[in-house]
DNA sequence: TTCCAGGTATTAC
DNA sequence: GTAATACATGGA
């Protein structure tokens, strides 16, 4: 367990057009971001970062060894323009207030192995259970990471690697239940290279799929999810019970419809840009539901920022 | 206490 | 092929 490498901050400051940092980070892509004050702490690979925002900035401080930010960027994917994409939307007025609720929202690009780890970690469980597990994982199975002089400690996501190393009972000890079982497979399977994850970013999508839906305790589902959020595939449209209850109030008067006829609508209705669709209509979904608690974390990680108000509106 | 959660695998028809 | 059910755990 490597000590901290640094200590010395660096601020990088990004220009942006209609990014909305606490809808991006609070609609359960990633489920490692936490409100410490006004500010958002997270890691990215092996990088503890720290985010705000204003009107036309998103500001992150980083530590100096990881100040090269291009990386940074393609995570929070900053450079790409969200007006092409909604304009791409659908017209109807079920996006239109899905937009209004939340425009800003990015789709993040994240890492393939923590995206699909997570998300085998995610069946049947709240997002705020599916945080907690992750937190856990990371904390008895990935590595320190640098952090500024007096944080609390930080770790980096666990590689497949690793977890193949463990037994399901030390899984199991993070509270993930009967889901251990799956993520441990999938990370022998990662480890033995029985699949690729590098090689499924240059698949054509349905084979991309079938790639992720070999793991086990990833259906359809849940592969949709990686295919959108580490891969970049905008088309794929994950359906859970949030989305289901979208589709299904907004755009069928209430009605029970079969998943083969959410499937197929998601896929001729919401266009080039389905999955970034998908993503407006979960969170303007729960927000109505109001399924959104900002709060800073009260611990002494928040005492590390004065508290602020909540970015919640 | 009961219901349900960013589902999937298994079994039954 | 579609429909029910078990699965671990804990928030609401």
């Amino acid at each position: 367990m490597a000590p901290p490498a640094s200590t010395s901050l660096t601020r990088i400051q990004f220009e942006v057009q209609d990014y909305d940092l606490a809808a991006t980070l609070t609609s359960g892509q990633a489920f490692r971001w936490q409100l410490c004050g006004d500010c958002w702490e997270g890691v990215i690979g092996q990088c503890w970062v720290r985010l705000t925002s204003t009107e036309r900035r998103v500001v992150a401080e980083v530590m100096e060894e990881h100040s090269s930010c291009v990386w940074l960027a393609d995570y929070l994917q900053l450079k790409v323009d969200l007006s092409k994409i909604l304009d791409a939307f659908p017209t109807d007025e079920p996006m239109r207030l899905a937009v209004r609720a939340c425009r800003g929202l990015r789709l993040l690009r994240q890492d393939p192995w923590e995206c699909l780890a997570s998300f085998i970690l995610s069946s049947n469980k709240q997002i705020v259970q599916i945080q907690q597990i992750v937190r856990s994982l990371c904390e008895q199975f990935g590595d320190r990471v640098s952090v500024p002089p007096g944080h609390p400690p930080v770790y980096s996501f666990p590689t497949a690697h690793r977890l193949a190393q463990c037994s399901q009972g030390e899984l199991r000890a993070c509270k993930m239940g009967f889901r251990a079982a799956y993520l441990h497979k999938a990370a022998e399977m990662i480890a033995a290279a029985e699949v690729e994850l590098e090689a499924v970013a240059s698949l054509p999508v349905a084979q991309a799929r079938d790639s992720l839906l070999k793991f086990p305790g990833v259906g359809r589902k849940i592969a949709d999810c990686v295919l959108l959020f580490a891969y970049g595939f905008h088309r794929a449209f994950p359906i859970d019970v949030w989305v289901t209850k979208a589709l299904r109030q907004l755009y069928f008067a209430g009605r029970s419809v079969p998943r083969s006829r959410l499937e197929s609508f998601s896929q001729d209705h919401f266009g080039p840009f389905a999955g970034y669709a998908q993503q407006y209509l979960f969170h303007y979904m729960r927000q109505r539901a109001g399924r959104l608690r900002l709060e800073p974390v009260h611990s002494e990680r928040a005492s590390v920022r004065p508290p602020g108000r909540s970015i919640a509106t």
